[in-house]
DNA sequence: CTGCTTGCAAACCATTTGCAAGGTC
DNA sequence: GACCTTGCAAATGGTTTGCAAGCAG
């Protein structure tokens, strides 16, 4: 259940912010590439097809606000750059990635287990638990195969 | 278990590296400071003081080249630069922690459960899983006692 | 109109690289 | 002596910032 236009543009009034142009663009980027991890670098290319004036500077800017505005998710691979993800539901948590160590290929998986394995942490070490970001690191599918030759 | 001088020098040897004064110094560094998450920065002015001639480049060279020895564990803790602490007995995975939002603690844990997680996510979802980061984000004993007063 | 926003260019900062001099085996 | 290493300085690449012009409310 991702954000809509109008609940940004409710969101950005709250704090004084305005809605421009150039964010409902890039909003609009991240609802329609809501499976992918996007970098800044790849937004700015898909925004430049339809705003070709554009600027760097408001890519970043404004991934900074809507991931301040916890529109979107921050995420990092380790390849040299941040990615980000429009935020689903906000009850639930997000980032489990297994990240294949031969083509890079980022899956995403949900499982129930992590919710239990942060509670006994939490018990465990007396500290609040919010969030979590965990990755797995391995081959897929594909690569075992292809290795295995 | 840590590594010693003597074990990284038969590892350099066995594929035609040598074992320089700097190499070990910074080795040193890891092993006195086996409980910190330290940058190449903070290698950098810690190895400074024993030999102020030394040159950042030669940290990062020689931070690169033990973690390909897998001397050295790599980390993100999204601050910007990447940490390393010394690796461990070679059996286990190392890469638990507790990340405080408030003051920036970073606690270490070991858990048998994740290995238990890892296990069935490889079932569910067909990788082979090598290894895993685990972050978890929340308020530290302390902050959680400052912050609800 | 007010003041948040933008585009541009320059600045930043962690990290990498080219190269000639230096050191290890 | 061969060749890996080092220190230095310059280059790189992602990200941030200063600023005057531009727009949303």
């Amino acid at each position: 259940m991702p954000i809509k236009v109008k609940d940004l543009k409710k969101k950005l009034h709250e704090r004084q912010y305005k809605l421009t142009p150039q964010r409902e663009i890039i909003l609009q980027i991240f609802i329609n590439n809501a499976d992918k991890h996007l970098s800044a670098e790849d937004v700015y290319s898909l925004v430049k097809r339809e705003s070709p004036d554009i600027g760097m500077a408001t890519v970043y800017r404004t991934i900074d606000l809507l991931n301040e505005l916890e529109v979107l998710q921050k995420m990092d691979f380790g390849d040299g750059c941040s990615r980000y993800e429009i935020s689903g539901d906000s009850t639930a948590h997000h980032h489990h990635h297994l990240i294949c160590l031969n083509c890079g290929l980022v899956r995403e998986f949900d499982d129930d287990l992590l919710e239990t394995l942060e509670n006994v942490i939490s018990r465990k070490s007396n500290f609040q638990i919010l969030d979590h970001q965990v990755k797995f690191y391995g081959y897929c599918q594909e690569c075992q195969n292809k290795l295995s030759r």
